[in-house]
Formats: C-alpha cells, structure tokens, sequence
DNA sequence: GCCGTTTTCGGCCCGACTGTTTTCAGTCG
C-alpha cells in the first residue's frame, strides 16, 4: 500500500472522530499524523516491518505506529472500521460540503439519523431539519445550495489555472476607480499559489492601498464584488469578500492596511502546519501572532507587522522562500540561519525534452530551436515520440535517423548561438525492451525512455518493467517517471525507490517534467530522488513552441523539493550536461 | 493523539464571517 492510501485512512479516522466527538486533541493527533505519512519519504510499508523507522517519523507516536502497522497487515485500522460501522462512509462525503463540519453532521444524525448526501438532499426537500437548532432558512438555503454545487464541481484546480484566473482578477482590481484617492496598488496571491502547490484548493488575493484603509473599505468590497466573472458570492464582510468563480475555483479577497501587509501575507500564505508551528514558537518567546501582527503576549503591543522580513527576524528566524514553507524542517533550520540554497530560474541553462512536427509537436526543429535561444537557453534536445506511440506519428528507426541528420544540420545553422542536441523520447514497451533498435538509440545525444502505455500493470510489472528499460546503456533520462497527469490520471504503481535507485548507480537523471498538467516527478518524490543520490533534468515536454521556457510551476516544485543547483543537471552547460550523465557504451 | 529551549504531565494557534443569536456556536482558512 503507498503512504498517501494510508495518509487517507488517518484523515479518514479523524474525521469519523471528530464527528463521533471524540478529543480535539486526539483528533489533531490523528491528522498530524495523515499528514507526516502524506510528506515522508519513508516508505511505509517497508518501514511498518521496524516500529523504531516509524517513530523517527515527527507526528508518529506509539499509537499511530502500531495504526500504520496494522494498515500493512489488514489493510485499515480498528478505530476506523468501528467508527464506519456505526456510521458509514457517506458521513465522510457529507463533510465535503461547505457549511457542513463535524458538529452539524452529529446533529443531523441524532435528529434524523442522515448518513449521506442522498439522505441530507431528501431531508431539505421534505423540510425535516428546520427547527433544529441553528437551522434558520438561510442555514437550509445554504445546504441546499451546497449540495447542488457539490453535485456540480469538484475541488481542486491546477497551479496554471489559478495563476491565469489570479492575473484576471488583480487587472480588474487594480483598475479600481479612484475617487478620492481611494487606490488599490498592490494585489498579491499568497495561499497555496504563493507556495507553488501542483493544484490549488482555493485563491488568496491579498490588496493593499488607500482603498483598503481601516474602517473605509465599503466602496472597494462592493467594486470586488462586482468582479463580472462572480459564479456566486460565499462571504462579504469588512475586509473580505469570498466567491466563486465560473468554473468553480473559490476566491478569497481580503483588503488589508499596509501597516499589517506582512503579517496578513504571512499568514495567508502559509501553510497551516507551517503557521501552527511558528505561531508556538512565538509563544514560547511570549509573542502571539495572528493575521495582524506579531505582539507581545502581555500587553498586546506590535513587534512587528509591516513585512515578512521583520516578522521572522523578530522570531529569531531568516526570512524563508514560501516554497519551503510546509513545517518539513524549515522552521528550525532557518531558526540556526542554515536554510537551504535553492534553484532558481535563471540557473537553467537548457531544455531537452521537446517535440517536433515529426511525431505530435506543432513546430519545427528550427523554430523550436530559435524559441529556446529566445528563452536564454544554450542547448536543446529534440526528442520526439517513438512509433509504438502511433497516434503521435511517433518514428521509427528510418525515420529516427532522418531526424538526427535534420537536428544537425539546425544544429549547425545556429552556428553555436544554442547547440541543439539529437534526441527521443523512446517508449518504454509492456515488457520493459525499448521501442528503437540500440544501433539508432546509440547515435542520439539525449535518449529519454517514457512509459506511455499499459498503466494499469501491477507494481511488481511496472517496477520490473522500468528497471529492465533503464538498464538499456543508451537511456540518460527516465522520463515522467509516474506518469501522472494532474486531476486526471493517477500516477501508476511503481516502487520508485527501487527505480531511483538503481538510476543513481547507473548515473540516469530522472526527469521532472514541467508541464503544468504533470509536474512529474512530484515535490515529495524529487526529496526522495535527492536523498538516493539521483540528479534531475528539468524538461518543458514543449509540443509548442510558445510553451518553450514555460518552466515555472516546475522550478516551483524543485524548490519545495529543497533541491538545490547541483542536484539538477539542466544547471550545467551543453558539454558538461552530457558528460554528468552516464557514458555511453 | 503527540511532544519537551520550563514539562515524561499537562499542555496543545488564532481571528473573520455567518446565521441565529440576546452573547454565541460553528465553520473556515
């Protein structure tokens, strides 16, 4: 079983406790703990074997060992079978619904025994809940509402997607008419969006400006409100407004003074666990922080509040990065001033994973070459489809060696301004053998072995079949080594342990795909590449030329991975790129 | 449930907003 199925068991049993009533602090224990099993790089299932691997877990106690351990043996936990077998799974689902928590389930099951969301639909239809307690009619509205959009959409969207629909509404912010010189200047996401999540639950828009001052928000919280591309409006108060957005994503606009511009981006930006552990830490020095400022605990004065900056320093901390921001260790870190050198984006220095108009890219090979010097790059591969992917015109070995005579002679037009690399990203077969005969892959520069079929294979098949395609001598990159596309295709079973590896000793990177639609390998798999010894090429898998230098969202996900500019081999120059990987027969 | 810069027992983050309330409970982030 993976470590998230079993992070979902425990979130699971929280909830079905937290329903049931049980200790909030037994219950935090709970999801601290679904939460350390969602990040480690630990290998759960293996570890299970040695209750002292489980207990060096931060979050995992005696009790939660021997919970994860009976995961492993039984497949769940005693605590959460019981719990579902007096209440089903559906209370589970019912919680999914904005407005309904913990509390208002308990009720709705000891009034009218409602177990699911058929049940609680039902219910408001036949007008059985009213006068329960707090049940007004816009308590009901609300529920009625939240069930049909439930039914409608559901949660989470793309990093790409919430970073398009942000730049939409801050252009219509920031065109605020400003009478009286009630401005907005600044809107800023911070949230998950400002961490560099794949996929963002919600949008935080934090403004600033006159517009925004205390006491004088009214004209600006209607003019947000008025934001034509409003679904529906959630919340209006004095600093807020929420709504949904066509398409669904949820937004939360908060107006804030400048005086509290760095604690309110603190705080909204995250994450719980990070805030929940520094918000300790300012205890501990007598300190308490909240959306305003940090304080001192006696008498409420301001220690700092105007930017991030001040706000660590007074915690005894460096300001952080908010991609590090998950409570993974930064936090003491950054206390001893040690905190992590990160890639940046200008340290990229080639891309070489992108196709042509030879399988199923849109440009050719040079205007793919001339958009990437475009984008600053000194060298490229291209790597298009091989033919066992036979809808992408994918080549075979003729063609593949028609292509490598095209790529050089572009190679030799750019007359050293960009070196373009031969390359494929060669298909790796049900069987784990490579789509091209060796003597073709022996004359590639950058030969990338992907898997794009047989997903459903068993994790024994699959770990087999990608540790036989990277034994072949002439595979330097293992290409989005799960497969995943987000909110679409879950990654498939792999035991990428075994897989990374095994790539460290032969000296393969692994690609993280950059792709907003795969960020493959993901953050927490990219820690794990790191601590096995195996480097990473960070690749566009351009089809466009326009989507050439789109490498953000990834370099998002190497940088909360803490990767560093040595653990990535795009950082290196042409010559050097290729001699880091693994030589060729 | 977990955990230790006072602690192996006794703590455990904080405020806005909403709806239904005469002062607050529940939800959310």
């Amino acid at each position: 079983m993976d470590n998230r199925t079993m992070a979902r068991l425990l979130e699971e049993t929280a909830d079905l406790l937290e329903i049931d009533g049980g200790d909030s602090f037994r219950v935090r224990g709970y999801r601290r703990a679904a939460e350390a099993a969602e990040q480690t790089t630990v290998d759960l299932t293996v570890a299970a074997a040695e209750v002292t691997r489980l207990l060096e877990i931060p979050g995992i106690g005696k009790s939660m060992a021997a919970n994860l351990q009976a995961i492993v043996q039984t497949g769940t936990l005693p605590l959460r079978e019981e719990l579902l077998a007096r209440y089903g799974a559906g209370l589970l689902e019912l919680l999914k619904l904005p407005g309904m928590g913990p509390k208002t389930i308990a009720l709705f099951w000891d009034a009218a025994k409602i177990a699911n969301i058929d049940q609680l639909a039902e219910a408001l239809e036949a007008g059985r809940l009213a006068g329960l307690p707090r049940m007004g009619p816009k308590q009901l509205d609300k529920l009625r509402k939240a069930v049909e959009d439930y039914r409608r959409s559901a949660g989470r969207f793309r990093i790409d997607a919430a970073e398009e629909e942000a730049h939409r509404i801050a252009d219509y912010l920031l065109a605020f008419p400003a009478a009286a010189g009630a401005r907005i200047d600044t809107v800023t996401p911070a949230g998950s969006l400002r961490r560099g999540r794949e996929t963002v639950g919600d949008l935080d828009l934090l403004v600033t400006g006159p517009a925004c001052a205390a006491a004088n928000t009214a004209a600006a919280v209607e003019y947000v409100a008025a934001y034509p591309g409003i679904h529906d409006i959630i919340a209006k108060g004095e600093n807020k407004v929420s709504f949904h957005v066509e398409g669904g994503l949820q937004v939360d606009v908060r107006l804030l003074p400048t005086a509290s511009y760095g604690a309110a981006l603190q705080y909204f930006t995250g994450s719980k666990a990070h805030n929940v552990a520094l918000r300790q830490r300012a205890l501990r020095m007598g300190y308490t922080l909240n959306e305003w400022a940090l304080a001192q605990l006696e008498d409420g004065s301001t220690v700092a509040s105007a930017t991030e900056e001040e706000i660590y320093a007074a915690l005894g901390m460096e300001w952080m990065p908010p991609e590090l921001r998950e409570n993974l260790g930064e936090i003491e870190r950054s206390a001893r001033g040690e905190l992590p050198q990160l890639i940046c984006p200008g340290d990229i220095r080639g891309d070489v994973h992108m196709h042509t108009t030879a399988s199923d890219g849109r440009n050719s090979i040079r205007e793919m070459a001339d958009g990437a010097l475009a984008c600053g790059y000194r060298y490229i591969a291209i790597t298009d489809h091989s033919k066992a992917l036979a809808m992408t015109g994918g080549l075979d070995e003729k063609r593949a060696l028609e292509q490598i005579k095209r790529v050089r002679e572009v190679d030799r037009e750019m007359e050293g301004r960009i070196r373009v690399f031969t390359g494929i990203e060669v298909d790796i077969l049900g069987d784990g053998a490579l789509d091209l005969d060796n003597e073709v892959l022996a004359q590639m520069d950058v030969v990338i072995a992907s898997v794009h079929s047989r997903f459903e294979q068993s994790r024994e098949e699959m770990t087999a079949r990608v540790l036989r395609a990277i034994e072949n001598p002439y595979v330097r990159i293992l290409g989005h080594p799960t497969g995943r596309l987000l909110l679409r295709r879950e990654p498939f079973a792999i035991d990428l342990g075994a897989v990374l590896r095994r790539a460290a000793e032969l000296g393969l990177a692994v690609e993280h795909n950059a792709a907003p639609e795969r960020l493959d390998l993901c953050d927490r798999d990219l820690r794990l590449a790191k601590e096995l010894g195996c480097r990473v090429a960070m690749s566009s898998d351009s089809h466009d030329a326009r989507n050439l230098g789109k490498m953000g969202y990834g370099m998002r996900q190497l940088r909360r991975a803490w990767l560093a500019p040595e653990d990535v081999v795009s950082t290196l120059g042409p010559d050097e790129f290729l001699a880091a990987l693994r030589a060729r027969p």
